[in-house]
DNA sequence: CTGTTAGCGCGTTCAA
DNA sequence: TTGAACGCGCTAACAG
């Protein structure tokens, strides 16, 4: 690892400043009370010679690294990025650098990947892991100190923090009902996310809620393609009278955004759309894309603080959940008269 | 670091197996010939302790770690994050993990940060280091084995991977150029932006090739609030004369064309405006965003080869520059007539 | 083929 | 206050 021109150690620095490798390392650490003289010869030779401890010799001593590693499926995925970046920044604060390890969605690698990872860090976060239940319980119990980000573990011994995407489901569905719309369409995500069965959920409960409503559920994705392709899908539920599409993320609102204008389909005047996360490009759409607002910098941040009390012996801080802020903007509007007399026609039917 | 689940070491398991630490070793790392009998029972030890090799030990002992580290000025930036998520996958195939050090622009931090970093991993990755030319030659020496991601340094000894912007703006000009346009503007970047320099190059160049043409430079930024914010600054270009843009990447071109549109100027009616990277997003921007496609994930697979051939003791591979690839889209297209017959007046003059 | 021994570089007792 | 000695867990020599 690190070493300098040759490999330095303390004990070349004791050599050179006459005294114990103890008290090298006394200076080192600051630790105890060193005669001011002693001081400054070990500093002195420290750098004439140009020496920095060795990181893998400290982490035997000490059993830590300063490293926590992070394990995310999909290393592209923006909200992924966000959090990854405002773990990094939290975690430098206090001194800890974090190591990724993307699994690239290959699920049954993530136990593998995740075990390897914790095993050369202090600590781990599981970011949205694809893994069944039951593998992940075993797997949270093995690599603690952990924090699970956007699933759900009851009773779990484990921190967790997420995005209450059932509330943003249903606040988006309320903004939509509030406008008009009573036939809505939902273009899921991965089959193995987990915070994809959470706006289910979300779907669910808001008929629940407005048994006027109708919420079809269609095949969607995660990327800007996926969005395009469903675009046929997404006429096709309109055909039936579907006046609003939720996508699963924003990166699928635009992708369907850009191939119904290529269609000439109108949005939000023939259809409306809306999006998850509010990706900074939201805001840039034409038209600009209503959207949930997550915020990835904080969940990274909050991600952080959890961990950092787990490793200092702390309690296991409760589940926090973040509500997503919802951002109307240009790409949802009340339904087209038509839609609205043929679902009035139907009522009368 | 990891210790199970109360530390259960390589004597344990030579213990619990009636055999010397050393078979139990070799046992794990599978070096020399061991007796088969004495595996069996070796391997139902570690099994049955659920025993794992330290990885601290091995560090101590091998001198390292199986981990690189990759410092970048801007986890955000999605350059750095393709680069990231292509050097992770390819370093993965080899068993070796990435560290992440977002230095978050803060130039004066990038050095002890390298340090830093490189002190704990086996290899280091500095990527688009924004520090003066003076200290990266002095902390490139110190850091080998390391990789250079979008920074020149001739005569220095580190392979360098990167983009020939130079290249890619002379390409992108000359696409302009044929489409007809005489008179450019320039969005620049972040300052200490070697990359941005780089482009500048570019623009000079392309000058000198075609007298004919000037090409006006104007101070941007990196992401899409700088384009959003750089409109004003693009009309007032234009009422000079100016027919069309080049920004300094994907993001501030599509912020450029999201207030283009506000403001009701029509792109590439109007004006003609292309970005840079080739983000996703650039397909699927209306109007479809003409820009240079640059291979983030092939950049970061091409890094870890360099990185890998240095730390397996190989030479210092030659520099590599991808030249990025036009994509002309719709947002570019020949300069409105009216532009025209003003060249063509202001020729005659 | 196997066991014994000696470090890897550092922190931390324990005497002095 | 300082130094000598030991141990962290593992691998690589060297004998047997």
């Amino acid at each position: 690892m690190g070493e300098r021109s040759r490999g330095v150690t303390i004990a070349d620095v004791a050599a050179h400043a006459g005294v114990s490798q103890a008290s090298v390392s006394r200076v080192l650490n600051g630790k105890q009370t060193v005669d001011p003289g002693i001081v400054r010869r070990v500093q002195a030779s420290i750098a004439a010679l140009g020496y920095a401890p060795s990181a893998a010799a400290r982490s035997l001593v000490h059993g830590r690294n300063d490293t926590i590693a992070m394990v995310v499926p999909d290393l592209g995925n923006p909200l992924f990025q966000g959090i990854l970046q405002g773990l990094s920044l939290a975690a430098a604060a206090d001194g800890y650098r974090v190591l990724v390890a993307d699994t690239a969605e290959r699920v049954d690698e993530e136990e593998a990947t995740a075990l390897e990872a914790r095993h050369r860090c202090d600590a781990l976060v599981l970011c949205a892991p694809r893994m069944p239940e039951t593998r992940l319980r075993r797997v949270v119990d093995r690599v603690a100190p952990v924090v699970v980000v956007n699933r759900h573990l009851p009773g779990a011994d484990v921190p967790i923090v997420g995005v209450d995407y059932v509330r943003g489901i249903r606040d988006l569905v309320e903004h939509l009902h509030g406008l008009g719309h009573r036939h809505l369409a939902y273009l899921g995500g991965p089959p193995s996310s987990a915070s994809n069965a959470e706006r289910l959920r979300g779907v669910e409960e808001a008929v629940a809620a407005h048994p006027e409503m109708r919420i079809d559920v269609h095949p969607g994705g995660s990327r800007l393609d996926d969005g395009y392709e469903a675009a046929e899908t997404v006429l096709g539920a309109r055909e039936r009278g579907v006046t609003a599409v939720m996508a699963y993320n924003d990166l699928v609102a635009l992708g369907l955004m850009t191939r119904l204008r290529e269609l000439g389909v109108d949005v939000p005047g023939d259809l409306s759309v809306a999006g998850f996360d509010d990706v900074p490009m939201a805001r840039f759409a034409l038209p600009r894309l209503t959207s949930l607002s997550v915020p990835r910098g904080e969940l990274g941040a909050q991600v952080w603080a959890r961990l950092r009390t787990l490793i200092a012996g702390g309690p296991v801080e409760h589940t926090v959940l973040y509500r997503p802020r919802l951002e109307p903007r240009e790409s949802t509007a009340p339904p087209p008269a038509t839609a609205t007399a043929a679902a009035a026609g139907k009522d009368r039917a």
